[in-house]
DNA sequence: AAATAAAAAGTGATCGATCCACTTCTGAGC
DNA sequence: GCTCAGAAGTGGATCGATCACTTTTTATTT
């Protein structure tokens, strides 16, 4: 049934023999159509219409030690970032790239034996990964790697360690509403990005002299923020909690009205994500709009730029977070400061 | 500095020179390791050892004309299928297959038209298909493709069609808790997902003999939700909501809200997909949950099946969906049959 | 111990493209 | 009409594996 589907497909010979050409020409035309004679081409052009010949990618590899194939390594796990990596795809194709996804078990060794056998095997010409891995074993690689959670030579940050401002302007816009006792559920320490926005939270607590009644170590989850709130000592006096995401956001908000808190009045709650459900929620969450298209286009546009040799690629796309002021926050119960409600 | 790295890695020749033997002794290590004398095998693995060397997988599928790599085609839009992707990948490592992520814009033609290309590029032994395809197009490939939303030779729908028993254990319960006229805020009908659960509630309804007051068809976003709600008339008598999925189902209570009406109280909603939010929010979301993994999983084996030319791919682990009763139902406001709540 | 079968190892061709070192055109200038 | 530079075209080598065959070694039987 499928027998001409399944019919060897055609070569350049074939298509060289059919052109009454030599297969070196038939390989130009592939390479620079233009710069062949008009007639010569038109007979070339033919053959492969004719034939319906498309180039054997693997042989041409072979031949070119190219692969036009970059992987993107990421970790298995809840944290999916399927639109920085839709946007990165996108960005690799164009660039005439394709892109093998990677996604391994286990912790950042894991990953770093695994790059470190995707860098060997000639199977792609770059690497991205979009999860934190373990240094040491990929020292010398022989292909590009790019890691999206690291600096550039300005010491800018990028990717997923981006956020640090907004972090600040969460904790300085809470306690200008006149919260003084704060609360930080965090995300998975083993990514950046959930250590950077813990430090940025710490330091900015530090430095306009407010009170942290501790950071919980959660893992990403509804129950972990729930948990959080669940264990809080009553009497505590925390009125602003910064979550790690929209999820935890929202099992804290639960958490909270389980024991009788009522979500802005009593408690104010930050999330980071803009999930659709957290705009649709009650109360609406309070959150941060990351731009994860940017940050996959730009670590594809830095992995691109290291692979042609190219020094310094600036991000062509800024990205831009944006702090979002919903109802989930609100001046604190007593606030004894002018409230200075958004 | 990284010269090391750089050094051309070594190949199957030299490491036969220096064990001592020739180049196709080493190749039948490489496939087999038991076919050799033990004395032979043990200077072979020292040599590969001491080159570090690793097969140039390029050029290995140039000969065996396998590349031992799947592509798996995805829509690019606001459902990036992240769960089902990863556990699909993971089976496909373990069979020894590299999983390719091709992720489309444009709708079925142009996905059905990169198919085609993957497939004649000889870079793929096998293609699946996570959103749906325009089929003409995909007449004979040269590789097998397996459809993720498609049924199986009994009929049995598979992947993403799973779901008819949920969409009618939801419509059943809603009815026997006293409630007699629906809506159906459908997801975007190029889903073949959204498709059918369209069309069994509209087939439940008819065979209860309820009455639906309309099917409108969304996008899968929070606002189809809100704006679905929105445009109700007032008195219109719809009492209990069947959403295409979570975040429709938020919309719909937030927008339930927003016209002062209470959930469960004057609304009944049903989600779908089991969002960690969702059991979170207040009202905590009645949803069905999905094993988003099992449906990656039985996807890939059904593609490792017909590549390897085996007939029946039984799915070896049944995809299991639960439908899970939780704050956002109840019993209509005047419930004039026998409340046999929960 | 010789005959024979079976297992192990070696030889050279092959996959389908590109690239290198040449040879053969083409056409402008005198 | 001739020369000659440069463009266009050619044949063969090459990339690094596997595979079909052939040859050598080892094991088994009589």
């Amino acid at each position: 049934m499928t027998d001409a589907g399944r019919k060897r497909p055609s070569t350049i010979h074939e298509v060289a023999r059919l052109a009454g050409v030599s297969h070196t020409t038939v390989s130009r035309y592939l390479q620079d159509k233009d710069n062949l004679k008009p007639k010569t081409r038109l007979k070339v052009e033919y053959a492969v219409k004719a034939l319906d010949y498309r180039p054997n990618l693997v042989a041409r590899s072979m031949r070119t030690r190219r692969t036009n194939r970059l992987a993107i390594v990421l970790a298995t796990g809840p944290h999916f970032p399927g639109r920085q990596l839709a946007a990165a795809s996108e960005v690799a194709h164009q660039a005439g790239y394709q892109v093998e996804v990677v996604s391994v078990e286990g912790g950042p060794r894991a990953r770093a034996a695994r790059i470190d056998e995707l860098a060997r095997s000639g199977q792609v010409d770059g690497i991205l990964a979009m999860s934190s891995i373990d240094l040491k074993v990929t020292k010398s690689l022989g292909v590009p790697l790019v890691r999206s959670e690291s600096h550039d030579e300005k010491l800018r940050v990028l990717g997923d360690l981006a956020g640090a401002a907004e972090v600040r302007e969460i904790v300085e816009h809470l306690s200008s509403l006149g919260h003084r006792t704060f609360l930080h559920v965090a995300g998975d320490q083993e990514y950046a990005s959930a250590r950077n926005r813990k430090s940025v939270y710490l330091e900015t607590i530090e430095r306009l002299g407010l009170h942290s009644f501790g950071v919980i170590d959660g893992d990403w989850s509804g129950q972990s923020g729930y948990d959080a709130i669940a264990a809080l000592p009553a009497g505590c006096g925390v009125t602003a909690v910064v979550a790690a995401n929209d999820v935890v956001a929202m099992g804290v908000i639960r958490g909270a009205r389980d024991r009788g808190w009522e979500v802005p009045r009593d408690l104010s709650v930050f999330g980071w994500d803009d999930e659709d459900m957290g705009r649709f929620a009650t109360p609406a969450l309070s959150t941060v709009a990351v731009d994860r298209e940017a940050q996959g286009r730009n670590a594809i546009a830095r992995l691109l730029a290291e692979i042609r040799g190219e020094p310094a690629p600036e991000p062509s796309v800024h990205t831009v977070n944006r702090v979002i002021h919903r109802e989930s926050t609100a001046p604190p119960p007593q606030a004894d400061g002018r409230s200075e409600a958004q």
